[in-house]
DNA sequence: GTTGACCTTCAAGCTAACTTTAAGGTTATA
DNA sequence: TATAACCTTAAAGTTAGCTTGAAGGTCAAC
């Protein structure tokens, strides 16, 4: 299949394929005689798992280097790599609740001044910052 | 004070800080006779508002946007977007949690292969992609 | 009087993952 | 035959939030 055809049915723009060509992620296995594109069944799917490398949080950079010289998954460098990420979708989870969190109270603070009819003063503002620990 | 003293005051690099500057975030209140930026105590706290800001979630550019053109905090458009970042954070927190989980399947996978000396078969991995509901 | 630590401005560079533009070749259809 | 819808390459532009570099002024200490 051409480009055109690739990109309709995986929904990532055609420009895009090429550009994960130029950064080595994804050559199609031939060339028409005009120099068309041809990708087949697999040069789909493995355009499919780049996308989904990227859901897991890898960045195009990384996903050459889940794959050892012969261009076969590296299971001791995935396995690896993923508790990585794992660690790092954790850590930023309970950040983002923190986040979450820190905008509720927020929220109420202003709304309980709101409520009474007045503003909360930026001095009382700061003084909430001092208390808060946000990074 | 100096913008060397702000910066180690407040941790963040001057250079940070005159970019602030520039984006009309954050000037000092006056100039000494040769120059030099010099800053209270209150531009401190206006700077330590920016970081708290960006914090929960606003941009530079959104960050303006939350004081009335006397330079006031408005309180009506910092609640109706503190209300939008939140639920923002949460879309984010539950994709993240989506993300923890598969990449928990993706690893179990992976190691019960392992464990059985073999390697998960690229056409297993396709199955699995067909399965997950991934963005 | 010179060294070094400050400060100034303006402009350019950085990162990631694309997107857009320009200039042109190919193919199917009317 | 023309026109629209494809395809090609190479290079530049985009976004946010900075950082770095060049070229130079200021100031306190030795």
């Amino acid at each position: 299949m051409k480009i055109g055809e690739l990109a309709k049915l995986t929904k990532i723009p055609a420009s895009t394929i090429r550009f994960y060509e130029s950064k080595g992620l994804l050559a199609p296995t031939t060339r028409s005689a005009n120099g068309y594109r041809l990708y087949t069944q697999q040069n789909l799917e493995k355009l499919q798992l780049i996308k989904f490398s990227q859901s897991l949080g890898f960045s195009l950079n990384e996903i050459p280097l889940l794959r050892n010289e012969n261009g076969e998954l590296n299971h001791t460098v995935i396995i690896e790599r993923l508790e990585k990420k794992q660690k790092e979708a954790d850590i930023l989870i309970e950040q983002m609740q923190k986040k979450s969190q820190r905008i509720g109270s927020l929220t109420a603070l202003l709304n309980s001044y709101w409520d009474k009819g007045e503003c909360l003063p930026e001095s009382k503002l700061n003084e909430l910052l001092k208390m808060m620990d946000y990074e």
